[in-house]
DNA sequence: AGCACTGTTTACAT
DNA sequence: TATGTAAACAGTGC
């Protein structure tokens, strides 16, 4: 569920589940998604800490303990459970923290990709892997029609890829990306350096309202087998192109194409979003 | 049955 | 340097 209004939907239940706990121990199955520390100092180093809020910077979650910033990213399949003290452990769950007070968090991910970081708080968070190389967060005041336009500047790849690219503005992912350029009219293999700035405005625009809107409807849910505690959005109701490959545009009527960006499925309206 | 696909990022190739 | 591709992994769908 992993990108930019699926984690603001995560942390927003995590910080009314596991704010203020207190953390007893930590177990790892899968100890490659410990990054840049060993998995045994991971789980000393988080041992007595308590949870004080969560937060979010593009697809990372944040967490913030006494001493340290613990990053955790989703990637493709990632997802938390609060469960009680006597629940029967899920497949694929490959990180446990045990809270002193008896209720446990999950971390399931079928594919393994997810990450953790740990850092500590004395750090400056975006001068430190993986933040050191994000763009800007499309909500703040710096994600401006003039920045992504001097961003776009000999960029010769195709606008979609740059809008994945996490470096310039970062949080979008293959199902919002798909949305904003429909929403745009700008074709997804548009080479980046062409787009007008009336197109320049509107993906910036449409970013922020796709991103706005699917926050609140608390995210998009396909492949239902992953919804089941987790995150259960809405935002699937509101999608014009993404999966909908052989449907009608609703603007046009146009059926809708499915082609390969960058190597990711892109779906988009030919008449609506047409190739210049 | 086998292969291509999947809400992501990175390391490495060219 | 900038852009493109493969790889990490497991499951689903054609």
């Amino acid at each position: 569920m992993p990108e930019l209004p699926e984690v603001e939907t995560v942390k927003e239940a995590l910080n009314e589940k596991i704010k203020g706990l207190k953390i007893k121990s930590f177990e790892l199955y899968y100890e490659p998604m410990i990054k840049g520390i060993s998995p045994q100092l991971f789980k000393e180093k988080i041992q007595n800490q308590t949870v004080q809020s969560l937060s979010r910077r593009g697809k990372y979650l944040i967490f913030h303990l006494d001493d340290y910033y613990l990053l955790s990213h989703l990637r493709m399949e990632g997802k938390y459970f609060y469960e009680g003290p006597d629940s029967e452990l899920a497949p694929h769950v490959h990180a446990i923290f045990n809270f002193f007070n008896n209720d446990q968090l999950w971390y399931q991910d079928v594919r393994k990709f997810g990450t953790f970081h740990l850092y500590e708080k004395t750090v400056n968070l975006e001068e430190m892997p993986p933040f050191q190389v994000l763009g800007v967060e499309p909500f703040s005041e710096q994600f401006t029609d003039s920045y992504v336009k001097e961003r776009l500047q000999n960029k010769r790849k195709p606008i979609k890829s740059l809008l994945l690219d996490q470096t310039m503005v970062c949080g979008l992912g293959n199902i919002y990306v798909d949305e904003v350029l429909f929403r745009a009219k700008v074709h997804p293999l548009t080479q980046s350096f062409k787009l007008t700035e009336q197109e320049i405005k509107d993906v910036v625009k449409y970013t922020v309202e796709v991103l706005d809107c699917a926050i609140k409807l608390k995210g998009t849910t396909i492949r239902t087998f992953s919804s089941q505690h987790g995150v259960s959005g809405t935002f699937q109701n509101e999608l014009r192109v993404h999966q909908r490959k052989d449907e009608t545009c609703y603007e046009c009527k146009t059926v809708i194409e499915k082609i390969k960006v960058g190597g990711r499925g892109t779906y988009y309206c030919k008449l609506c979003q047409p190739q210049k």
